[in-house]
DNA sequence: GGAGTGATGTCACCTGGTGTCATCACCCTA
DNA sequence: TAGGGTGATGACACCAGGTGACATCACTCC
């Protein structure tokens, strides 16, 4: 077998992608991305909790990312306007891996599993934004709620990104979409 | 083996309930819980998807009565007036069963897996408030903002609301909450 | 060149989940 | 009242995800 052949966690990834996109999530085992990348289920489970895991790795980049831009706001910026950064942030990773997020994209959306983990990563996003406000003078409730809206704004504004033909960027998407959200909430 | 006696699927549920409490959810069998109930693992399985279903049954009906609420909104309501009868809805559910509520809670926060279960859940619930917005000619887009908005405070006032010394009303924490995503929304 | 170290393989095992078929309780009808 | 039909359940075999324990290999450093 290919023992010490260095990568093996991006062999497993790419291995695990293509074949979650070849024949489905369902129909492809561990074993099976496990021998396409010329190791064992067991050494996959070393590097990954767990089969849904592979298709998230670099998540907490994107995380640390945003955080980053809270962290980089200017001292008189409101919350909302520092989700805004963060947004912005964001923008800048999706643009930069547009056809792998595709792809990963793609096969999450077609498995229910895959959709809870996202889910939760997204919450944990969401936490990690939250301290990062309340860090930033933020209270603790506003916190809550502006780190919220922050990922319903990016959850929505990627879902229009990730198939327009017009390939808008990411970033106006995401800006159109929190005034939009603004509005909505001031003419209740 | 108590073939043949009514009610399976809530004795399935008792004995999940009961043994999630006790002992844990991982630490918690599928056939532990078919024998608690006289039945078996398979039958388990005919009842419930899986191992995590069986503490979501009844979700749907929540989903219909805030939906129901949208529903009978008047004619002028506008998209967040008609989130906050949704979350009026939500708060008679919770209030009626409070004590069922609050178990159920402190299993779901001591499991991941439960958590991502709880997520896609509410996901769901977002797409049906979203549906229901829609049919009562909010746009698409300010419909899914709307929607993904009201259950981000329902999930908000819901944690406040579990574990409140006081038993502060829901209603009244979930309306305090909109009242404050409004003002964060419309100061940023 | 040999000891140590860390990554991998091997094997056994548990549990969630499913397909298949037998079996039982109950109902309906002649 | 016997017998057939029907739907819920049991029994059994099986697969895949996931884990613990231990052996084994490649490489490094002295």
């Amino acid at each position: 077998m290919g023992r010490w052949r260095p990568d093996a966690r991006v062999r497993l990834m790419e291995a695990a992608l293509a074949l979650y996109g070849e024949r489905g999530y369902d129909e492809t085992t561990v074993a099976e991305i496990a021998e396409r990348a010329g190791l064992t289920k067991r050494t996959f489970f070393r590097y990954f909790a767990d089969k849904r895991e592979v298709l998230f790795w670099g998540s907490e980049l994107l995380e640390q990312q945003m955080v980053a831009a809270i962290e980089a706001a200017p001292a008189s910026a409101s919350a909302l306007s520092m989700i805004g950064a963060a947004l912005d942030a964001a923008a800048a990773r999706f643009e930069e891996a547009r056809e792998f997020v595709g792809l990963r994209q793609r096969i999450v959306a077609s498995s229910h599993e895959l959709q809870e983990r996202e889910l939760i990563k997204t919450s944990k996003l969401a936490a990690a934004v939250t301290a990062a406000l309340r860090a930033r003078g933020i209270d603790d409730d506003a916190a809550v709620l502006a780190a919220r809206m922050g990922t319903t704004v990016m959850h929505f504004a990627f879902e229009r990104w990730v198939d327009d033909p017009d390939r808008t960027p990411f970033q106006r998407i995401a800006r159109d979409a929190l005034a939009r959200l603004k509005e909505i909430a001031s003419a209740g």
